[in-house]
DNA sequence: CTTATTTTGTTCGATATCGTACTATATTAT
DNA sequence: ATAATATAGTACGATATCGAACAAAATAAG
């Protein structure tokens, strides 16, 4: 963006700023999903496959609505999902007994096995992309992303 | 189909790199997007509001199918967005004079305006963010976004 | 302890997404 | 020019999303 704007105001200015981000992160979101979702096609889709990867990353035994809060969607989304999941057997649906109500989410060996093999489809497609962005750019990004997700994350509950 | 070279190291860990900050992408995708449906409630979906801001900044006049592809959605997609914004009131479909096939997609002064107000309404919370992320940061995050969208765009014609 | 409130997960219905099939027009090949 | 192929947009059906209403269990209040 240019200085085009100045007209607008100085509290404004920074408000442009963080749109445009937020901006690009959804198009560049969207883009990654389609072709994410291109080398995965076992029947698997991005939810499930985002499911899989945070239950493997972050370790299952977690309820539903946990999984829920995480990626901010109803629980009756996530319900669904997981049913999904469940019919492929990549995941089990344990009683939880430390509450009479809820279930708790268990990878089966297939579950982990379907995630992994994912992950490697997809890495020579990631490796790909470095040439052109370049490596030190991504490294030089991830820390603000981090930073920006947390800050997100925090805000969603005011 | 050539098999990835697993003896390189590089290649490897430049995917996860790679992997890992899609994956943070998407993550904020999905929590500013949450928090822009819910300060955007007019009946206003995201994709009709993404679609608005979209006309706005690169011009109307482009076709449902120029829509489609630079959001990487299907047409029937588009065509049920585009739709719901016509109903509203916000675009008006032409007959594109130069494709007896095609249609061209036009901003009314309503459209303009909802489109207007709506960002109106989201800098304030956008600013928010503001200080705890940090102007700097995000001034400087995003030509790196930029780039990687710009490189996204290109590597899914192959 | 009893009652009220909150929370977990499911069922159900309205709307959204997107693949397949189709029509109409445009483009390319012969 | 005619035929073959490609492309824009629509219709329709299968599946997905998500809000509302609900039952069961947990927690808080009285």
């Amino acid at each position: 963006m240019t200085k085009s704007n100045e007209h607008d105001g100085r509290d404004n200015y920074a408000g442009l700023v963080m749109f445009e981000l937020l901006n690009e992160v959804g198009i560049i979101a969207q883009l990654s999903r389609t072709l994410l979702e291109a080398r995965l096609d076992d029947g698997l889709t991005i939810h499930h496959f985002t499911a899989l990867n945070h239950l493997v990353r972050l370790g299952d035994g977690k309820t539903p609505m946990d999984l829920a809060r995480a990626f901010q969607v109803p629980k009756t989304s996530m319900s669904h999902t997981l049913a999904g999941l469940e019919k492929r057997g990549l995941i089990r649906m344990e009683p939880n007994p430390d509450d009479g109500r809820g279930k708790l989410v268990r990878l089966t060996d297939s579950g982990q096995a379907v995630r992994n093999r994912a992950i490697q489809d997809i890495a020579p497609d990631m490796a790909s992309i470095i040439p052109q962005f370049g490596l030190e750019d991504a490294q030089a990004t991830l820390p603000f992303l981090r930073k920006l997700r947390v800050v997100l994350d925090k805000a969603r509950d005011k």
